[in-house]
DNA sequence: TCGTAAGCGAGACGGTACGTCGAGTCTTGCT
DNA sequence: AGCAAGACTCGACGTACCGTCTCGCTTACGA
């Protein structure tokens, strides 16, 4: 799942309606008028992460969102156009890999890894994740809405292969985008189509499994890992 | 997305609410009334994949199925206690992997997840799957429905790695359930998470990469391979 | 009311879909097939009567009538129209107006009132009247069947007014109609449209009043009456 | 029928389910939000009386009334909680007896007799009225609602008995209540129960019967009757 | 300092779909 | 044939949200 989730705060302002900017980029328009409310575009963000967790996408409406953080309907149908761009927006404020450097790959992958469980467990993750998946088979524009999230969110475990390739740990002409969905394809596939639990240790196993491949030469290549032995 | 799939008619009736049985078990009570409509059955389950393929499962509607299928509401949730289950055993009958034999494992992985492209394409697979991971994360009784379908359709996958296991191509002591989450992993996330189109070449090299692994000694190693060279 | 109800039993029959005749009328064609059952049914109008007292007409369903009957819908189907004529049927059943000779006019309605003003409160008649009344607003057709059926069942109370000619107690010229309209009116007006408990006591007020009109000369004039002194 | 009758707009908006005073009440709070739409309410109402005298109280649905007054069925279910309160809304906006004093009980009653069986034919009260009495036998809740209108709707005739009271036309302990059921009965009865048409002629009869009694004493006491000879 | 334009909570609006129930018909296998 | 059982299509039920629209505030600018 990884691999399609990193950082934090890439902004998708450009999915809302409005003319958003005003005071920002100088020299515009002076924004006549009572400027939107901060506080009311949090409770709106904290309200919908609140449900998503609670009752998950499907069943989020935005009328509950609403009432749940004391606002119009209006107020919200004013700044996002509907409830898709709303989850993304609060789902990019949602922590995703942690930036770590321990010296080897296998280090910060298994680091980065364990600490992503960590957050997938306590946040809406797991529930939102594979809805926007669902969403976006149908509705091709999301793609260009969450697509810059999803590579903001991942760009932790590229730097650490890229690490990887400056420290000659992995071939130069890896196709770093295709390990980047190895690393991260088991254990996606795993969460959300299986609906199984990770425990830590597997994901130690995972990091090793596809680092030296289903046919690693022999035990003995295994035994020469740097990391703790596993089976 | 693979190792979630594979093979056909693994029987999903259990999720049925009527008695089915009848004349299956034998010597049950004759099945008092008019028998349910096989006709009407295939009916409304093609009429939810055609739905399914136009317009995705959230905006897949009971009321359309059964326009579409030239049926009554009712007997849609005679057969299904509602457009989950329904879905799932329309799902159920899309065709899979199919099983393939070629001597090498490489060779059976290529030619299987190849073939799965192409019904990936030409069903609504990519929408469905999404959609049902989706739901299961906030309806865990859907997990039990589900999982023994995946199981399933997963089968000749797992034949493959028996059969290589058996060869001695791999070593005896491999986790073969996360052999094939990490064959069908990065297929997963790719065609899921990204929206990418995934080329047809694109799959050997993922199978290469995951046979053995980032940390590859070389591209002299893949030369040595037994498979169509790549790169 | 009464004077649009009396007797029993005018049979109509005539409502029904089937042949109905068969064995009965001799020398008929003789009736192929299995006879309809008797038994049945008394069983559908007992379980009409039954659920028009418990749930009243309109929430009367052909479903219940023959899951309460143990009989099957189409059963139903073949023998009444609808649950109209079904109705009607199993009305025709319930008591009416019992015959009675006081020798007296006041006497006669006075009995013949009171008496079915206790049928009145034991049966389905207070629910079944008025929609029958509303129906047949909307369905000419119920009148032609409905309407012999409530002459037949005002029949005793014609007879008594007629006796009153004969004996000279009211004039030879009287409309009797509209005198029977006079005397049952105002009891069917509180009945049905004022949803009002009748007392007995005020059954005999109404027939003096009718009797005598409302500008009656004087008290006594009542109180010359051969009746129970009221008042 | 029309002792159950008479009068327009006695106000039964307590039917309602919202609060509905708003302004109405002095100091009360101002009513956040959109207010209704009388527009709307009038359309409703209309579409209801149309519907009412086409298809009958029985056949008609809160859906048909929605499309027919180009208005979403939640709009009618905010108003009124059933179809019951918007029928006996729409009810009492029809016309009833109309104040009428011509100096002589005989007059006020055959004028506004016949009167109201003018607008009887006219409107859909021929269909509503035996509907509503149907629904209030099964549905106690009903009469609190419709008796206040049916009160007010009878005011005039009322009027018109304590008038002749007044001039000592009639004893002054008669008992008004049970006089205008006399008058109104025959004539409810026939319309509702024998669907039989009332000649305006007959309206005059009717009146003298139940102004004088079955048993009148003789010919002469009706010739000295002050309205038309009759018979 | 004040007018004014926009934001805001509330909630009504025309719609669509929900899952259920009954209508009236049809079908099956038994009597 | 009649019959009990029950599946069939159809259409209405009353509810919940959709996304839009008024209301009557409140709030911060800029003239």
């Amino acid at each position: 799942m990884a691999a399609t989730d990193a950082v934090v705060g890439s902004g998708i302002k450009g999915v809302t309606r409005a003319s958003g900017a005003g005071a920002i980029s100088p020299g515009a328009t002076a924004a006549a008028g009572r400027p939107r409310s901060e506080q009311t575009h949090r409770a709106i963000l904290d309200a919908t992460l609140a449900l998503l967790s609670e009752v998950g996408f499907a069943a989020l409406t935005v009328e509950g969102v609403a009432s749940r953080a004391g606002v119009g309907k209006a107020t919200i149908y004013r700044r996002w156009a509907s409830k898709l761009p709303l989850v993304v927006e609060a789902f990019d404020g949602l922590p995703g890999f942690e930036e770590t450097d321990t010296g080897t790959l296998a280090g910060d992958l298994k680091a980065m890894l364990s600490g992503y469980l960590k957050n997938f467990l306590a946040t809406p993750l797991a529930t939102v994740y594979p809805s926007l998946a669902a969403e976006r088979s149908h509705n091709p524009a999301l793609g260009e809405v969450l697509d810059p999230v999803l590579v903001g969110r991942r760009r932790p475990l590229d730097a650490a292969l890229e690490r990887a390739v400056a420290r000659g740990e992995i071939a130069a002409d890896t196709d770093l985008e295709m390990a980047s969905d190895l690393i991260v394809g088991p254990i996606a596939v795993r969460l959300f189509f299986r609906g199984a639990r990770i425990h830590p240790a597997m994901v130690d196993d995972m990091v090793e499994l596809a680092l030296h491949g289903i046919k690693r030469a022999s035990p003995t290549t295994a035994a020469a890992d740097e990391s703790t032995g596993k089976r």
